[in-house]
RNA sequence: GCGGACGUGGUGGAAUUGGUAGACACGCCAGACUUAGGAUCUGGUGCCGCAAGGUGUGAAGGUUCAAGUCCUUUCGUCCGUACCA
């Protein structure tokens, strides 16, 4: 009988549903492992990233089940998103009709690659159960105040009719229909991750050797925590008298007051409310006016690579130490978004601060002893720093911190670059955040009972304007408050939303998830995630953002976990010619037809064999083929086997070649611990499975190759789980697919010992000798062999590595 | 700029605590079986050299009996980030 994998794979697929074999039991008194995959987006198609991606959840979930734990490993659809409005214009489809249409295709498609997933706790983001427990968690971070609504600048299409993403806005124009971006003032809905910062900064230590550190390093700067003070600065009276009485101080933040005495100007971004009473006041010359309203107009990103700029406003402040008055300038490196949006200037130790004042001959006074060169960006020691000259850095930011302190004058503050989410857009397809406006009552949230607040289905979508608004009927509601007539918020949740909490909902007993969004217990026995598996891509976003949920959905009550994700594998990219496989270039890979021509095992076997998985994987045609012919080899090989159980063999009457094939298939098992468990180089513990195979070929024991083949199936089978399956069944009555197999230690006792010989560390010759040779022996017999080295020499130094090497340090004699 | 990761044959990649570099696979070469083969099997394959031997992990130093592995400097590639005061 010849290999044919359709045939076995389908065979397999239907006795594991059947089976039911991939369900979690409830028992919670188990052993338990939580491994995730991230779940897909439904775009339509599933591509090469998801078979790698979820051959490696796989063969984790399998592995673990194998060893007799309670394995949870769901699978579900981030379903939400633009892509099914995008589709709904094109095809004219309803985003619905469209997103679950390519759900129940991708599930085949991943079916048909033979993935243990649990089926019944399957679910789509946008069902309206998942909906429904959203809108009542976001409802109570509302009510915590972790929600709120704030009127901020947003990208702007004036065209499409729509807020946009930085990412949507390309070269200042909208990605869609090529309109020049606004900057607009609009109201939208944010979460307060501010207020977790220290918490999400300080809890990335407890996962230190758990996750890559390059994630840990992009989340670190990402939160941006920076420690300094914040003081004022009081304008001058005539400054004060210039601006109608309407300002008297603003607030500046530095990290660095111990430089606070070079002092010469303050910059206030273009942004500020004293810029902005100044331009609207007309107390600048009409053109300073027109170009800094250019500087606010500029979108974050073009503004970012724009060069230095800025204009002198014609008011002073008084520094707080020394009561000289200080120019104030607006700048557009100043961010408005940032420590107040007023910085301070030292341009002898910044150096954007020298930048500025190089350009526009502002005077540059230095403070910090130390390097030739201005600017000087170390810690040094102060100088012309009144009474704190001549202490070092360190010391005079905690003294000054301590003098402004004293003095009422500023305090210590920390800063993070981490900004608030923004959670509403302007879409359809999305969870309606679950608000009323009323006019009486103002915002309102919806009353639990009533949730959810679902979409209407009767839609045109069009892609200008938000849907929702434009329907005739749906925003039309009664205030929860107070029963007046009132309208529905139209704006919808950022998808990131569902996939911040989704690990949760998986714990949930599908009996329960009419009743429950998150239950305590269910959670307790299976959070943390024990192994999550997914692309570097969501390093930050999704990655914090499912850190903070976890967190706030903690202290709301709902379960006792810190961390989501315990352990976290980032899997490399799928490349075709060096590049990411893309429609666009052409250079894909249609997992459908590899699994068709090939089967599921082998394109699970190659993915898992051409490269560590957190390596990027070059495709490669005949890659896969040689994966495929050692399934084939595999397949022949079975007739070798004439026991049907783990046979007893005797070490002592076997051949060379016997013992050299058993310490290959113990040496497997021996790695595949650290493989499943710790290193995940699924590549190595393929290679050393092929290595036992071609030992096993070069020798004609049965009983040897019967063990051999019990032992390889065992270890594969989480890799290539149906010809696994099927010749377990057939050989072993799948027997050696449960339990663990113990190692035997009397296989790698050799008889004889190959050592190299060196001489200087230069590899010269090598021995053989019995494994028990004694040390004067070894080193007797090395010598012998290396007497052409060693003539003329004399030995200084004889070291023996056991089982290794013997080193002959020579010098001339 | 800053932060991180990585440089090993023609290719993907192996190599516990420093201890025979190149496992395994692809490709290539030769042979066998074949009408034929892009099927299968056998053997070979880092580089230079007929060989003996030499040489070899981006480069240059260093530590060590011994370095792909540790240290210093340097070059290169990739990724992330972008005026955060």
């Amino acid at each position: 009988m010849s290999y044919t994998p359709s045939e076995i794979e389908t065979k397999w697929q239907n006795i594991w549903d059947d089976e039911a074999a991939f369900e979690p039991s409830s028992d919670h008194t188990l052993p338990k492992k939580y491994i995730l995959s991230m779940f897909p987006y439904p775009s339509g198609r599933i591509h090469m990233g998801h078979v790698r991606n979820y051959a490696i959840g796989d063969a984790l979930a399998r592995y673990y089940r194998k060893q007799g734990y309670n394995v949870l490993h769901p699978i579900g659809w981030d379903s939400f998103g633009m892509p099914a409005e995008n589709a709904a214009i094109k095809h004219k489809l309803h985003p619905r009709t469209w997103t679950y249409e390519n759900i129940d295709y991708m599930r085949k498609e991943l079916s048909a690659l033979g993935l243990s997933f649990s089926r019944t706790r399957e679910f789509a983001t946008s069902d309206e159960l998942y909906t429904r427990w959203e809108q009542q968690f976001i409802i109570e971070m509302y009510e915590k105040g972790l929600l709120y609504r704030e009127s901020t600048t947003v990208n702007w299409c004036e065209s499409c009719h729509t807020v946009l993403a930085n990412e949507q806005v390309e070269e200042g124009c909208c990605w869609r229909c090529d309109n020049p971006v606004e900057q607009k003032e609009m109201p939208g809905y944010y979460l307060d991750i501010v207020r977790y910062a220290d918490e999400l900064l300080d809890d990335l230590d407890t996962l230190e050797g758990k996750w890559p550190s390059q994630v840990l390093t992009m989340q670190r700067n990402w939160i941006g925590k920076s420690r300094g003070l914040a003081f004022d600065f009081v304008l001058s009276k005539q400054s004060r008298e210039l601006l109608g009485g309407h300002f008297e101080r603003y607030e500046v933040f530095t990290t660095r007051p111990d430089t606070i005495y070079g002092v010469t100007y303050s910059a206030l971004a273009p942004e500020h409310p004293i810029v902005t009473y100044l331009i609207e006041h007309r107390l600048l010359p009409a053109k300073t006016a027109e170009k800094i309203t250019a500087m606010v107009n500029m979108s974050e990103r073009d503004r970012a690579q724009a060069d230095k700029e800025g204009y002198p406003l014609g008011i002073t402040v008084v520094h707080p130490l020394t009561g000289e008055e200080v120019p104030v300038w607006t700048a557009n490196f100043v961010l408005a978004s940032y420590g107040g949006g007023a910085v301070m200037a030292v341009p002898a130790h910044d150096e954007r601060d020298f930048e500025f004042a190089t350009q526009y001959d502002l005077p540059i006074r230095r403070v910090i002893d130390g390097g030739k060169e201005l600017p000087f960006t170390t810690d040094g020691v102060l100088i012309d720093s009144g009474e704190f000259t001549g202490q070092k850095s360190a010391e005079a930011r905690a003294a000054i911190i301590a003098h402004m302190e004293a003095k009422g004058l500023g305090k210590g503050t920390t800063n993070y670059k981490l900004r608030n989410w923004g959670v509403s857009r302007q879409r359809y397809w999305g969870a309606p955040l679950p608000f009323v406006h009323c006019p009486s009552c103002g915002l309102v949230p919806e009353k639990i009972e009533n949730l959810p607040v679902a979409l209407p289905e009767d839609v045109e979508i069009t892609g200008e304007g938000n849907p929702l608004e434009s329907h005739p009927t749906w925003k039309h509601c009664t205030c929860p408050s107070c029963g007046g007539e009132a309208t529905r918020e139209t704006d919808t949740m950022d998808t990131f939303v569902q996939s911040s909490w989704y690990q949760l909902r998986y714990t949930l007993n599908p009996a329960k998830w009419e009743q429950e969004g998150i239950d305590r217990e269910d959670a307790a026995y299976w959070m943390n995630v024990d192994q999550y598996i997914g692309g570097i891509e969501h390093a930050i976003l999704h990655l914090l953002y499912a850190r903070f949920f976890t967190k706030v959905l903690r202290d709301l009550g709902y379960h006792d976990t810190d961390e989501p994700f315990e352990r976290l594998l980032t899997q490399g990219m799928v490349l075709m010619d060096g590049a990411k496989m893309s429609k666009s270039k052409g250079n894909t890979v249609d997992p459908d037809a590899l699994v068709q021509k090939y089967g599921a095992d082998t394109a699970r076997l190659f993915t898992l064999f051409a490269a560590p998985p957190q390596k990027e994987l070059e495709w490669n045609e005949s890659g896969v083929e040689g994966a495929f012919r050692f399934l084939k080899k595999l397949y022949d090989r079975a007739e070798k086997v004439t026991e049907r159980t783990l046979p007893t063999i005797d070490q002592g009457a076997l051949d060379e070649a016997s013992k050299y094939a058993r310490a290959k298939v113990y040496e497997a098992l021996q790695r595949s611990r650290d493989v499943y468990e710790k290193t995940f180089a699924f590549n190595t513990l393929i290679a050393a499975c092929m290595e036992a195979i071609n030992a096993l070929d070069k020798q004609e024991d049965d009983a040897v190759w019967s063990e051999g083949m019990y032992i390889i199936l065992h270890l594969l089978e989480p890799i290539v789980p149906h010809i696994a399956s099927e010749l377990s069944e057939r050989l072993f009555d799948r027997i050696n697919l449960s339990g663990s197999i113990p190692v035997l230690n009397e296989v790698f006792v050799q008889d004889s010992v190959t050592l190299a010989v060196t001489i200087n560390g230069k590899r010269r010759t090598e021995i053989t000798l019995p494994a028990d040779a004694d040390k004067e022996t070894i080193l007797a017999t090395a010598k012998e062999a290396g007497a052409k080295w060693l003539e003329g020499m004399a030995i200084i130094k004889e070291i023996v590595v056991p089982g290794k090497l013997v080193n002959l340090v020579v010098k001339p004699s």
